[in-house]
Parts: C-alpha cells; sequence; structure tokens
DNA sequence: TACTAGATTAGAACCATTATTACTTGATAG
DNA sequence: CTATCAAGTAATAATGGTTCTAATCTAGTA
C-alpha cells in the first residue's frame, strides 16, 4: 500500500482531476482495508459527504481500477467487491458466510503456476490467480454465532 | 460425466422429483457442454418446452449444484456460470471476450495447493481453484473479428 | 383413479450496476 | 483574482441477472 500523497501524484500526472469525493473514497480505501463491495465504499463516505451518489463511487472505482491502483475480485457470485492492489495475495473465501481472507501462499508456488505453457489451449497466460474454498474459523465452530448471509 | 441415467437414478433415490422440464435440463447441459448461464439453458430448452419459465431453470441448476452434480462457475463478472462437474479441471478466462477456457494443469500441482496449512489464518481448507487471465487466441490476434463482451 | 406434496408458470420485485442529463467545479491561463 | 471549460458529480431512470409470490399443475403414491 502507499500513502495517499503518491496516488495523488499519480492521478496529476495522469490529467486525472482531483476532487474531495475522490480523496475520500481513496481514504476510505486505505483506512479501511479489506475487500469493500461499491456499497460499503458509499456507506462510509457518504457521512462526510451526504450527497455523495453511487454514480461517483463506481466511477472512481472504475478509474482506481483502470489505473492499476485496485483489483476486482471476483468472488462473492453478485457483487463486485474491490482490493487495493497491494502485493499479490490470494484469497480464501467462506464457503458458508462468504468472508474473504488474505491468504499468502509461497511465492515460488504462484509463479511456477504463471509460467505454465497455456498455448496448447490457444491462449496467453498473465496472470494466475488461486482461490481456496472452505470454511473460516467461526463457520468452522458451529457454537459460534457469527455466520451471516 | 455421468449418463443421463445415472443422474435420473440419484433423482430417485433422494425423492426428487423428475418432471420433463428437469430432464431437458440435464439433457441441456450434458450435450451442450461449456459453462453456461442461465440464460443461455433457458434459450436452449425452452425450444422443446415454450412455456419453461426461468425460475425453474435456476430452481434446476441450484438443484443441481445442491446434488454436487454442477458446481457454479463465478468468473464472469456479474453473471453465474455453471459446469458439469465432471474431473477437476481450472479455467482461464479471457480479459476481453470473458470466453471459458477448460484447462488441466498437473494434478499434482492442484493437490499441492490443497495441502496448504491455512490454519494460521483460521480458515480450513477444501478446495482450491485456479483462475488464469490471459488472452484467448481470438483477441490475442487483433486482425481477428470475433472478440465480445 | 384420487390425493397431495412438491414443481411449474407468469410476472412482479429486488438489487447491483450502468446510463443519462443537467448542474457544478478543479485546474489552467490571462 | 477571475473567467473559462473540460471533466466530474448528483439525481434519477434504465438495465439485467436473480429471486420471490401466488396460483395452477403434476409426479409419484395409495
Amino acid at each position: 500500500m502507499q500513502p495517499l500523497t503518491a496516488l495523488i501524484d499519480k492521478c496529476r500526472d495522469r490529467g486525472v482531476k482531483l476532487t474531495p469525493q475522490r480523496i475520500a473514497i481513496f481514504e476510505c480505501l486505505m483506512q479501511q482495508g479489506g475487500h469493500p463491495s461499491a456499497e460499503e465504499v458509499y456507506q462510509e463516505v457518504s457521512r462526510r459527504h451526504p450527497t455523495l451518489s453511487f454514480a461517483t463511487v463506481y466511477n472512481t472505482l472504475q478509474l482506481l481500477t483502470d489505473l492499476g491502483e485496485v483489483r476486482e475480485v471476483i468472488v462473492d457470485e453478485l457483487r463486485r467487491r474491490y482490493d487495493l492492489n497491494t502485493d499479490s495475495h490470494q484469497h480464501a473465501v467462506c464457503r458458508l458466510c462468504h468472508r474473504i481472507v488474505d491468504v499468502r501462499v509461497g511465492a515460488g508456488q504462484v509463479a511456477a503456476l504463471e509460467q505454465i505453457d497455456l498455448g496448447a489451449y490457444d491462449f496467453q497466460l498473465e496472470r494466475a490467480t488461486i482461490q481456496f474454498t472452505g470454511l473460516c474459523g467461526s463457520c468452522a465452530r458451529p457454537s459460534s454465532e457469527d455466520a451471516d448471509t
């Protein structure tokens, strides 16, 4: 993760206008971490910018995706989530509550996957993503009560 | 992939009613292969069952998922796709046209991933899925014209 | 053949996302 | 400091995949 100023500079360099809404969204993503959905970003940022619209949230998230600062995470079936594009990590998703846990696996293992030649499938490989499925701690302990969705 | 009769028997064993619509959907999945969306299944099956409703398609796909015969594939951004749950394979998704290509990687490599101990993350690993991203043949050759959304 | 639990249908509802349009503003140049 | 305008924002409508609902129908059984 880089500081806010670095992101702001990057925007300036590319002629992207800096508005209070955008900066607030940047800050939100940096502060809360995790894998927020557009809804969650909206909830958080609209506390300080009550007129914020969803379009702005979506536009900004798209902008950040295009800048390579954020990655879309397709994990939940019907909702897009966003991940500050820090150093590479993989996701473990609980099959019951859909909680997303960042996981670091051996860098070598991922690199090995990305070396695979998929030419036989007429496919130019760019990136390999591993998604682990299973049970998070709370859901694995049935007495616990914080499974959701 | 198993024959239709095996699937029918499995339904009977579990007290699941067999209707013409369900059987037609089973057949559709087995014949057309690939990773159809609910929409595609509907289009195909409604040719023979013109009164078919989407609810039936979704219900049946959910039923098959619960039976373990089908797996939901979360790959395209916001549309669910379904994969006959045959022997294990991984997916390569074109980042431009979203075409999904089945890919077989060394079984050992996947098995190794599933052996990883995620206990440090308080996570009980059940399955590892690898998704490759890149360009399919058509999209890698810019002169070709069959890239689609 | 009649019964009934469960399946199907049509259509409305839902919800995340995208598009549209009018209004507003950040960044620049004078 | 102000004027300018390309670009951004807000409000709201539209879209599209999925789920729900209520009424009707039917597969499997007695």
